[in-house]
DNA sequence: TCCTAGGTCTTGAACGATCAAATTCTGATA
DNA sequence: TATCAGAATTTGATCGTTCAAGACCTAGGA
């Protein structure tokens, strides 16, 4: 059995105190670069790591941050959130932080559970996803000053905070040009029922790219209700040659009825998820390993206490995966 | 700013000592019931909750697990984690623990984030996922006597530690009987080249079930690797009705060249992953959930130093998912 | 030569819990 | 009533780190 090394075994071998030792680690500015050196040295020979529940405990900061992990609801858009994890990961990684993950089955749950993370495990920061209208979960972190950013922007409340999100509008304008480049005159969108930030700024990008109105219909996410919806669009007059949807869901819906139809209509779907990879859907791609890479940058400023007054925020623009459909 | 609640307002509150108050924590036993009904409603009553980071100092642990989280290698089966990561934080909320993530590149970089988590986290154990013939990182944990779990059952290797497994034999068996069911009479079997634990169970279960060997072919996983292998099978001599297929991006591929040939060939994937929900493929679905729950049980044991001498060994049976293909 | 300021390093205390050992209480027995 | 074993509780030390304050050293100015 090894004999297990702290700061002091550290500070022996180089023969300062266990201070010097901290402070080659924590601000090696303050420290002359020759006894730097050598303590560094001594670091790297014992194989010392900092013992984290101690600096823990001292500090009253763990270097975790919490993100909570959903069921795949609709499961073809599960993986969303799982590209994004491993993103997160990654670039907590880098920057010296951990994740964590918990579970919740509502808002109010989700809040009791910030509350025991806080005081057991003294947790640095959360990344809230899925954000939407009326969020009770902001308010409670802002009111207790927990350094929190969140992936999507906060629908309809005031930005006090910073938050990262995709342009889902720019996506769906996107990929509107392309289907006008490809020739298409009439270019429909098949998205959710208004009222959800994410699906409203996706029929607005369809429709700032056609400059109009074309031919629309609402469903549900699903495959099902995306097919009838979509038959139903391509059955009346002036029916569309080409459709943009809101989810690949509703794309596969859409591909469905085109196909039982007997039409040849060009389909784009959205989130670029592995339905679209394996049955080769064009899709719009949200850059998720970097919109967790700027998560975690902005939560590294509010924990450094470098973040300016303003909440920052960041919107990066999704790309389009051309593929088969159209 | 409320003042932070230690055992030591807890004890006073009650009107006992620190370490009565810990022992109504962790050994509630040799605690008078009057005394620990009175620490109780101390601290129920103050909202005391344990500090981590001090218990942990004392006692070397964490009451932390590790689990890699991998990029979604073949964009199709990278739900498979997802679900078992959400299980698993279930599962170890449930038993006092929490899940921490890391990713690692290969092997060797795993190994050394194991070090590393050990060293400055003091990680109580890991879950490995995605275990492989030749797998370094199991003898390496053994070595330093670090509790782990694999989800996976060790390929090759000597049984020495446990682990928990889907019995993928039972699903290709169970999906075979179903077609022999339906009245196939030639079912035949698309999957992966040989060599691989996983491939190799699920080509014996629909060759046990079958009761002979009946035509297959092998691609690697990918759906376009599947259709043209499916394509050759289905355009053979005695071509077979149905197929039973290694994973959803076989199967999807084999739909298409069903589709592409205008043969009707019953269909089954293995995962039941979003794509086969998306378009109603007939899959072998493995009970994720549970396997995560027995995964932290059997971890909970070693943990708990209840452990058996020798390593237990869970083998769970896959559910059919009947849907339009089959 | 003495003093001072600034840079460098060290010392003792503290974070909040648990362990190990010591102390007090309780009730049964002689 | 005195004694004693066992149960119940308390006390002091400790885990590994960082904070706060103090000590030491060196160089420059009076």
């Amino acid at each position: 059995m090894v004999e297990k090394v702290t700061i002091a075994t550290v500070a022996r071998r180089a023969g300062v105190s266990r201070q010097t030792v901290s402070n080659v680690i924590n601000t090696p500015d303050v420290v002359r670069e020759e006894t730097r050196e050598r303590v560094r040295e001594a670091i790297t020979a014992l194989g010392y790591r900092v013992n984290q529940a101690a600096r823990q405990m001292r500090t009253g900061r763990s270097r975790l941050i919490a993100v909570r992990i959903e069921p795949a609801r609709d499961g073809i858009n599960g993986s969303v959130l799982d590209r994004f994890l491993h993103g997160l990961t990654d670039a907590a990684g880098l920057a010296g932080y951990r994740v964590m993950l918990y579970t919740a089955a509502d808002d109010a749950d989700e809040i009791a559970t910030y509350d025991e993370l806080l005081s057991a495990y003294d947790l640095d920061a959360f990344v809230l996803t899925s954000t939407h209208h009326g969020d009770p979960r902001t308010s409670w972190l802002a009111a207790r000053d927990v350094p929190f950013v969140t992936f999507g922007r906060p629908w309809g409340a005031p930005e006090t905070h910073s938050w990262v999100d995709v342009d889902n509008a720019a996506g769906t304008a996107a990929a509107t040009e392309h289907l006008l480049a490809l020739g298409h005159r009439r270019v429909g969108f098949l998205g959710w029922p208004s009222g959800s930030g994410v699906g409203d700024a996706r029929r607005e990008g369809w429709h700032r790219a056609l400059g109009s109105w074309g031919p629309s219909a609402e469903a549900t996410d699903g495959v099902d209700s995306g097919a009838s919806a979509a038959r139903a669009m391509l059955q009346r007059e002036e029916a569309p040659t080409a459709i943009v949807c809101a989810s690949d869901s509703l794309a596969l819906g859409a591909l469905q009825a085109a196909r039982e139809l007997g039409r040849d209509v060009a389909i784009v779907g959205f989130d670029d998820t592995a339905v679209a990879q394996a049955i080769g859907l064009t899709s719009v791609s949200q850059p998720l390993a970097e919109a967790a890479t700027r998560c975690v940058d902005l939560l590294a400023e509010l924990l450094d206490g470098r973040a300016p007054s303003t909440p920052t925020t960041v919107l990066l623009p999704p790309s389009l995966v051309v593929r088969k459909t159209a």
